[in-house]
DNA sequence: GCGACAG
DNA sequence: ATCTTGTCGC
């Protein structure tokens, strides 16, 4: 069988499991971000019991209007037949390309992408928004609604607060209180940002909900809920 | 060997 | 993730 390259998505766990050893060594943990004027949210979805996947890709402006809050620019859902079932670990392989068709037919290209799911805070360090934001070369961020690794004390109630989480003596990301009394948020690193700059940009991008708007709006986009996209003037 | 396990 | 109604609370 032959090696397992980029460009294929197509393969056994072993392969997947061997690609992301290789791809973790290129990302990059520290802030090297242009300027931010806009960010993005991705996030999938899944439809007729998980035989078609939904790939949501939403653009907010930065910064918004302090009363209105942030602007969406663009909005765009991309669908395609399922390919591969949920393993855990390999996410990504699962969800990334139908991510890449919604992010492609988007017309602004954002300096900033947040993921609903882990960055770095991944068994092999490549979870979805590292593995996204190498395949795009821009800065990602994980913000994922649950642990899929290492460990960490509880998170003081006060929004904003938050503790790191660890795994294998390193430090992988934060458990975020995003808002008194829910269930805290995981933030981690995707690629060419750092944890601090991470943080730093969800809870700026935090409205009164638990998730940040790039995330929480393409999560209503890819689950189908909120309005459709209103088409263009 | 026995659990845990993003979405 | 998705399947699903009402219900508790600000």
């Amino acid at each position: 069988m032959p090696d397992a390259n980029l460009h294929d998505w197509n393969l056994t766990p072993e392969q997947a499991i061997a690609l992301q050893r290789r791809m973790a060594g290129s990302i990059e943990r520290e802030d090297r971000l242009a300027p931010v004027r806009h960010i993005a949210g991705i996030d999938i979805g899944f439809e007729q019991g998980g035989e078609v996947t939904r790939a949501a890709a939403v653009v907010l402006a930065w910064p918004g209007d302090p009363l209105i809050g942030l602007d969406i620019v663009e909005q765009v859902v991309h669908r395609e037949p399922t390919r591969m079932p949920y393993i855990p670990g390999l996410l990504s392989f699962r969800e990334i390309p139908a991510a890449l068709a919604a992010f492609g037919m988007l017309t602004t290209r954002p300096e900033l992408v947040m993921v609903d799911g882990q960055g770095i805070a991944h068994p092999r360090r490549l979870g979805v928004a590292s593995h996204l934001g190498l395949w795009l070369d821009l800065p990602t961020i994980g913000v994922a609604k649950s642990r899929l690794c290492g460990v960490h004390d509880e998170v003081p109630e006060p929004r904003g607060e938050w503790t790191p989480l660890r795994h294998r003596g390193e430090t992988i990301g934060a458990v975020l209180r995003t808002r008194a009394g829910v269930k805290p948020v995981y933030v981690s690193l995707g690629h060419r940002i750092s944890l601090a700059t991470s943080l730093d940009w969800v809870v700026r991008c935090l409205g009164r909900t638990k998730l940040p708007e790039p995330t929480r709006l393409a999560d209503r986009l890819a689950s189908r809920r909120g309005p459709m996209p209103r088409p263009a003037d």
